[in-house]
DNA sequence: CCGAATTTAGAGAGCGCTCTCAATGATCCT
DNA sequence: AGGATCATTGAGAGCGCTCTCTAAATTCGG
């Protein structure tokens, strides 16, 4: 039990004496080694060993203006991003990716209006390279504030605020939602259903509007009646489909823009009596793990692969970070990245 | 859009200069601003605002020998940390006290032995001020690491390795295991219930541990063949279930030490026949949002406030850098802490 | 109104590390 | 063999901040 708890670590200084060797000669060996003749190499290391030398970070950020930390900031409030699966699967990509890259994940929720003074204040303090944001509604100042700080930033989801899609230089990571949309839709209409409905997500959310585009994309001059706004959730989904019952009964098929929601949808039908898929055909979205396949019936759904949205975020970002640090522009701009979507057909449709 | 990406930050020295005064004022105003001159105050803080002036980290950290964060290990692999809505909303109570003391919260997952060196290097790289643990296993090496690195560290849940328990400096935070326990069987007894059978966690984790001792607390000499060994999961639960009914079908009451088995075990119980609470009453453990209530029946289990324990966990943590920050060793030494357990009576008994 | 006590401000020394630049010795070419 | 080239190594200057220590300014008692 040798607990040193208050002893302080030994210094690259310390090294540097015990190996006989200057400074500059262990850092060299500690960050790779090249250009020192391997014998020495062989002394530092050894004497690194010894003193169980470990590199103080904050030094080394101090002079390279590295931190190797990224944080990833996420709007708690609403979504309960910790309960939202569709949230923890993309930062479990995020997690692993970052490990793989030997970077540290800094997690930054915002709750109240003082968290984003917070938020603003860590980014801006460099304790971190860059930013991995979920801005979930288009409203969220958060945006603004890693602009200002001047942060490199990788959005999840296609940024939806104004002039947004102008802006070359925003990156982002976007599964295909209206593609999705459209395949789900083709789909429905493929099975010969003519009355196809949809239940959205909330339209103050990017991803709710691509999938209704994708939706009008297949089908024109919807009937405005089959179209109605859910909120992402079981119940809401239960509530747009029993609104979607009463307002146009003889639809034969409905593309439901999230799997909780579907969850909702499907049991309705089942209360109300209606045949799942015989009388109305149901198409999901997400495929999220642990729902889509134990729906009553398996959910057909527009699978999205959500911990390589979280993956390919932080690849982004990480490559965005090379080209501003080195004087290497090599190539062309970075540019963002939509993830394709693949229909997975089960037995609701 | 004026992006300054690539500008550097003004520093000190630049605030100093603005306002006519010297770093180390300005460092004071900037830290409290106690022992200088109202006037220069004033100074000094416009100087701030219109350079947009944010301390540099790296520096503060250099000197001061204080990150202001705080890691949170956990080790993924088997318990996939992010679908557990349990570790979920101790991660929101953990990250919500951290923000109430500004302090910063970087997420260390293992899951793979590389792992395990990255995070012992980081943690003995200085990035952190200490370390909130979750050790679920009484294998992981993962507190050894810590102890090591020297790290002030608290622990979730009572840490199970052989000699913890005489250790009187580790500090961790727990429910009340036993104690619940107790209370649930407590209750299934004067409920009239003379067959009593538990599902336990899996006998690995301290947590399952204590819920059995409490179990047998009151039920000093049950019969072996009521306790079978769960893991945790809803379909471990259904298993068990069978289990216990296939060896002893006389059974009138069981207690499960975690919701997600008492889903299993309700449904196994409804699919064989057997009424609840009627014939068989059912107490579950935890009182898990979105669970507990919306089971068929409404479950009667034992609630911990989880979120709570993450708070505490960190309340814990900075008290203790706190102490060993000062020279101020007042008052006793910290001791781990215990949170009360309470019954929730529904309707499986 | 003067010296002592008390505030308030500035100078300057690091914190531990990287990195440039110059010095050293080894190697090469004609 | 002599100068040029190249590979290694070390010296030392910071990175931006805190903090101690001293100097200057202010207050106060007698």
């Amino acid at each position: 039990m040798s607990d040193q708890i208050f002893a302080r670590r030994p210094t690259l200084e310390a090294v540097a004496e015990r190996a006989g060797v200057s400074r500059a000669t262990v850092s060299r060996v500690v960050n790779g080694g090249s250009g020192v003749r391997e014998a020495l190499v062989e002394k530092v290391r050894r004497a690194v060993e010894e003193l169980g030398y470990v590199p103080n970070q904050a030094a080394r950020t101090l002079v390279t203006r590295r931190t190797g930390a990224v944080a990833v900031i996420a709007a708690e409030p609403e979504t309960e991003v910790f309960t939202n699966p569709f949230f923890a699967e993309q930062l479990l990509g995020i997690s692993r990716e970052l490990a793989a890259h030997d970077h540290q994940l800094v997690l930054l929720l915002t709750e109240e209006a003082a968290d984003y003074e917070r938020v603003g204040r860590y980014l801006a303090g460099g304790h971190v390279d860059g930013a991995v944001l979920f801005s979930l509604h288009n409203d969220d100042p958060l945006p603004e504030i890693v602009r200002q700080v001047g942060i490199p930033t990788v959005f999840g989801g296609r940024p939806g605020w104004p002039g947004a899609e102008a802006d070359r230089s925003l990156l982002y990571v976007d599964s295909d939602n209206r593609g999705g949309a459209r395949e789900a839709v083709n789909h429905l209409i493929s099975l010969g259903r003519g009355r196809i409905a949809t239940i959205t997500g909330p339209m103050d959310q990017v991803a709710s509007v691509d999938r209704l585009d994708g939706y009008h994309d297949m089908l024109m001059d919807a009937d405005p009646r089959l179209i109605v706004e859910g909120d992402f959730s079981e119940p809401g989904g239960a509530r747009a489909m029993t609104a979607l019952l009463d307002r146009a009964p003889e639809l034969d098929a409905v593309f439901v823009a999230s799997d909780l929601m579907a969850l909702g949808a499907l049991r309705v039908l089942r209360e109300r009596g209606y045949r799942v898929p015989e009388d109305v055909a149901v198409v999901g979205f997400d495929d999220m793990a642990k729902v889509a396949e134990h729906t009553d019936p398996p959910l057909t759904t527009v699978r999205q692969d959500i911990e390589e949205m979280g993956r390919l975020m932080v690849r982004l970002l990480l490559r965005s970070l090379d080209r501003q640090a080195k004087d290497a522009p090599v190539g062309r701009p970075l540019s963002s990245v939509i993830i394709p979507t693949r229909l997975v057909r089960r037995a609701t449709a």
